[in-house]
RNA sequence: GGUUUCGUGGCCGAGUGGCUAGGCAGCGGUCUGCAAAACCGUCCACAGCGGUUCGACUCCGCUCGAAACCUCCA
């Protein structure tokens, strides 16, 4: 089967044909979390739409290197020349390290997206470990002359790189607007130019957190990281960045300078940037005290929350929107979501149900046109700019197939069956990555099936049906189960 | 104010210049001891006003409304 996969550039504003630079290998960096607070559901859309990028190249049969960094340094409060690293505010008030920090929330980060059922990216690489190469960054884009020290600390030179190259095309935004615009912070002095940021920081005494460099004891600038750690990675020129619609600017674009200034010539092939998670119109985030941790959607801990949602169900909520759309939290759209997914994983066991055993191996051509064509439909979505709706929505139809054929309304041949599980099986779980919760809580219907089944056999022991309790009784022995008879009621153990 | 984007049925959300999106909810059937599930059918759309066109929800313009970014946020 053919496969043209287009993805949406946000550099040229297109879907472009997607031609790795060195086939089969392909690279791609995503900005990943600042590790200073529990992650939430804005934090759940970049990592599975990039796991769902991921996931598909390698089933394109790319060879992928995905790297996505952990931002232990250098992310500030505040305008770089007054700012607090976050990090670093965290630790002052809890009065612990910032690594323990870094470490405590990277931890969290992680447990959480394996929940999400989100694939470990290839290298997760820290700032903190990489200051060696953000320093030798720096140099080179001084080397190079488009950035100056003042006092100890290092800034890009806006205004000199426009001159050569473009500053602000990946954003749209044109450095004249942006001279008349920028709000005028305390301390901007250091600066000769508003728009201009900062590579290298100077520590203040106060600074807990500062490394050693040829212009000062101090720390990185936050779009350093990403230049450093995807060039060290991927190479001076890879094939995707990627990350949140709120990086757009400045970070990536300063990210695109820096690298720019540095090598003289583009450092990614294909931007790609995912839209926003809003509660009530508004983007969910941190700044407006409006974000709901996915520790809090997994318990339904939050006032906002009218039940508890499962990881798979948010995954499957977040995958039935377009990654380049917003999308709308509400208890309605979770609980439909919800449904939905179950629907679609009931009919695949249904399905598992129907197929004989010993299926040999089924092609394509021997089955039928609307199975054939629910598997290119399937493609045709991914292939378009990854439009993972289609794809569910493509499902559905399959999940309408299976249940007339179990309904005996509507023959499937033994091959048509096969196709449709690998069908389910490469897109509902290896391409969403979506998985059967079933087994999370089978304890709790253990439980239930165990208190009814007790209930029953009390009842039958109240009218003297000994041949019912004892049946119960044994039966359950056998599956290693003891029934123990108290005065207060009957107890179980499973050994 | 600038940049980027959006406005689809009760809710969520795709898409296309003429041909069913899909899910959830509703309604009417089939099935069923009852219920559930499933299946079949069905109702409810494309912000407004102009323009281009044989034909626009889809292209263009304007109006109204919303969001993100321009300061930290995925």
């Amino acid at each position: 089967m053919e496969n043209q996969l287009y993805i949406y550039n946000t550099l040229s504003r297109k879907k472009e044909l997607f031609e790795p630079i060195n086939p089969p290998f392909a690279g791609m960096y995503v900005c990943g979390p600042t590790v200073y607070g529990d992650p939430h559901l804005g934090h759940a859309r970049p990592a599975i739409t990039f796991d769902l990028v991921f996931r598909y190249l390698l089933h394109l049969g790319y060879k992928v290197r995905y790297v996505r960094n952990i931002t232990d340094v250098g992310h500030l409060v505040a305008d770089l020349d007054e700012g607090e690293d976050k990090i670093a505010v965290k630790a002052r008030v809890e009065q612990l390290e910032p690594m323990e920090i870094a470490q405590y929330y990277a931890d969290r980060y992680f447990v959480f997206m394996d929940s999400l059922n989100v694939k470990r990216p290839s290298i997760e690489p820290r700032a903190s470990g990489h200051m060696i190469e953000q320093i030798r960054l720096v140099g080179q884009i001084l080397d190079a002359g488009y950035a100056y020290v003042e006092n100890g600390s290092v800034y890009f030179d806006v205004e000199k790189y426009n001159k050569t190259y473009e500053y602000g095309k990946l954003s749209g935004r044109v450095l004249d607007d942006l001279l008349s615009n920028t709000r005028t912070l305390e301390g901007q002095d250091e600066k000769h130019n508003p728009a201009d940021f900062a590579l290298w920081k100077k520590a203040q005494p106060e600074h807990i957190m500062h490394w050693p460099s040829p212009w000062s004891e101090g720390f990185p600038g936050w779009h350093l990281e990403c230049s450093a750690m995807s060039a060290k990675y991927l190479g001076n020129f890879f094939d995707i960045h990627g990350g949140g619609m709120d990086l757009l600017f400045p970070h990536h674009e300063s990210e695109i300078a820096q690298s720019r200034a540095a090598t003289g010539h583009e450092s990614v092939k294909y931007w790609m940037h995912n839209n926003m998670v809003t509660i009530q119109g508004q983007k969910m985030g941190k700044s407006l005290g409006n974000f709901i941790t996915l520790e809090e959607f997994f318990t339904g801990s939050h006032r906002l929350l009218e039940q508890a949602f499962s990881p798979m169900t948010i995954r499957f909520f977040i995958l039935q929107a377009h990654y380049r759309s917003t999308i709308d939290f509400s208890n309605e759209a979770l609980a439909a979501a919800e449904k939905g997914l179950k629907k679609l994983l009931t009919a695949y066991d249904t399905l598992t149900k129907m197929l004989p055993e010993n299926q040999p191996q089924a092609f394509l051509e021997e089955c039928g046109g609307k199975i054939a064509e629910l598997a290119t439909n399937c493609y045709a979505a991914m292939n378009d700019d990854l439009n993972s709706p289609v794809v569910i929505a493509s499902l559905f139809e399959g999940v309408r197939m299976i249940n007339s054929a179990a309904d005996k309304k509507e023959a499937l041949s033994a091959p048509e069956l096969q196709m449709l599980k690998e069908i389910f099986d490469s897109f509902l779980f290896g391409i969403l990555g979506l998985k059967d919760e079933k087994g999370n809580d089978q304890h709790e219907t253990i439980d239930g099936l165990m208190q009814l089944i007790l209930a029953i056999r009390q009842k039958s022991r109240e009218t003297k049906d000994w041949g019912t309790s004892d049946q119960i009784r044994d039966t359950l022995q056998k599956l290693h189960i003891t029934v123990k008879d108290g005065k207060e009621g009957s107890t179980w153990t499973n050994e």
